[in-house]
DNA sequence: CTGAAAGCGCTTACAG
DNA sequence: CTGAAAGCGCTTACAG
């Protein structure tokens, strides 16, 4: 394997020439820089990981922790932490995963080894430990979630909150009376997990700011349950117009297909909203309007916000995305 | 931050000393290693990951390529980073996660940089280009799953065929003459994935071996094509008595809640087992047979196999796990 | 059983 | 615009 010193003489000048030229961090004459390049490009000369890390004051690692506990929504998880490692490769950084197993012990272990240069926290429960090790950890570290403490904190999210807003004023100004709400599974609810509350609870105090009747109910794994919670939302007397999906794929899916067996037609009798949906739903039958969660767009910002943390102090903070909504036609006015 | 410098004079001894009594290499004097271990603890001392990369010869990290593409059912993919991640640790080794993006140009990048050990390659593509990129690499590689050329490769999986076999021989032993596998979405079987025709392949084939008539469907996302591939299953006279189902946990939640819809009970109308599966059948309604896909148990092997070749030449092998049966009750004789 | 020292391959002041 | 050299913090022969 090629090292610097073998670029070095091949293009005639000293190692810290080369370093230079290829950091940027000083002016290099033009032919220098050329020499240098075409050495690289014909040694395939990759700087040693290693002794870059053991040199400079950068690993260009950073720390992704999730601990995908049992019940977590895995496909939306899983986009997160593939965002967060498309995020980073655009700043020259790998990504190191960190699981259920080492959410505590592997944040402290990869940060006093200096094995990375910071951390995105996934995942983020509304009391969760690792907030708490964050704080204490003086290592950049961006949570992309909100918990209920976010003292010293930096939080990048969607604005679930804006998002529930969006889609109750949507059916509302439709004329919409009555709007139902079928979200997570339950246990998703009950193990603090931060953003589904945030929304619910937006939803349904929104409703009631504009005086329309709110239901909620959780959305299961099992069909069955699925169903039983579309029928509790449509209500004894069918009254229900307005319906907005925050959870799965498949339970929207599942919800979609029930619907159109009891012979209720999208959006003829039934508007319907897919709000903080990770996947497509232009594909559904029919396609449904979506207030999307674009995982790219939170990682991109909490990888940023992670980096520059290294060259300039950062100010705790909670930046919470404006959610943009997508018309597919499946909301008329009642 | 403290160093090994500072672990030696708190203890006494040489910075040598210290190295070999935390590695274990060469023995120690009781009484030595105790001051050692007692400054380590105070210290709270943790090597530099760097400085250790660059004087040892391991990195302790291992790349993970999980591509991810689009169609792919990631709840288990994502079992299965998971379990290399937690595997890994058991041998004191991190994860470095490689996506799509880098599938090819990532593993070259890592590899020649020295930033991993090894490599664990996932969501195996029968005709796979890092197949390629592993054989040309000379740095220790472990496929979990199988390509079509496993020419110089190192590969562990779960016996797919063996577990087909198993499956239909469970039903035709229990009589039954007709059976049906319902399978993952049909983009899976073109996109190329490995085990997927593995087990319809093995199925149709042992189906046929021994005297059953056998149909094959794929499961797509949409509840109402699951519905419509159990209906071409069961067959126009409802004559299926044992059906097999290798795919996703919503595909087959939704093909038992419509067979009750139908009518029919499991197992009395239809014996059911589920393939290859990484999620709990024992919690579907009614509980299923399983043969499943165990994710540790082929990444605690791949772990160990990728490990094993830092110190030893491994040859090329295809390691095939021999699957299990799990009985739940919901097969019977017809 | 232990220590002094070379060396891993970089980065970055320091000098010119 | 470029170079010589210190130093990052370990591991591991080499010595005793």
């Amino acid at each position: 394997m090629a090292t610097i010193k073998d670029v070095a003489s091949a293009a005639g000048v000293s190692i810290s020439t080369v370093s230079y030229a290829l950091s940027g961090k000083r002016a290099i004459a033009e032919s220098t820089r050329r020499r240098i390049e075409d050495a690289v490009r014909e040694l395939d000369y990759r700087p040693n990981a290693g002794a870059r890390m053991l040199a400079g004051r950068r690993t260009y690692i950073l720390a992704v922790t999730e601990p995908l506990r049992p019940d977590t929504y895995t496909p939306a998880h899983m986009a997160f932490v593939l965002a967060v490692a498309t995020a980073a490769r655009r700043y020259d950084y790998d990504v190191l995963l960190l699981t259920q197993e080492e959410a505590d012990a592997g944040l402290r272990r990869v940060t006093s080894s200096r094995l990375v240069d910071g951390v995105i926290v996934l995942d983020v429960l509304r009391d969760d430990e690792r907030a708490d090790l964050v704080r204490s950890l003086d290592l950049p570290a961006v949570l992309i979630g909100v918990p209920d403490n976010t003292d010293g904190l930096v939080c990048v999210d969607l604005d679930f909150e804006a998002a529930a807003r969006l889609a109750v004023d949507r059916l509302a100004d439709a004329g919409h009376l009555t709007v139902g709400l079928l979200g997570h599974p339950a246990s998703v609810y009950e193990r603090g997990s931060n953003f589904p509350p945030r929304f619910r609870d937006a939803f349904l105090e929104h409703a009631a700011h504009r005086g329309l009747e709110a239901r909620f109910a959780t959305g299961e794994h099992d069909p069955a349950q699925v169903r039983a919670a579309v029928t509790t939302l449509l209500g004894p007397d069918g009254d229900l117009t307005g319906l907005v999906m925050h959870g799965e794929e498949q339970t929207q899916r599942e919800a979609l297909t029930y619907v159109a067996e009891r012979g209720l037609t999208v959006p003829g009798d039934l508007s319907v909203i897919s709000a903080g949906s990770t996947f497509d739903t232009s594909t559904f039958d029919p396609p449904l309007d979506v207030i999307p969660l674009v995982p790219g767009a939170s990682s991109e910002r909490a990888v940023e916000l992670a980096i520059a943390q290294l060259s300039e102090p950062v100010e705790p903070r909670v930046e919470l995305l404006a959610p943009t909504y997508v018309d597919h036609g499946s909301v008329t006015p009642r």
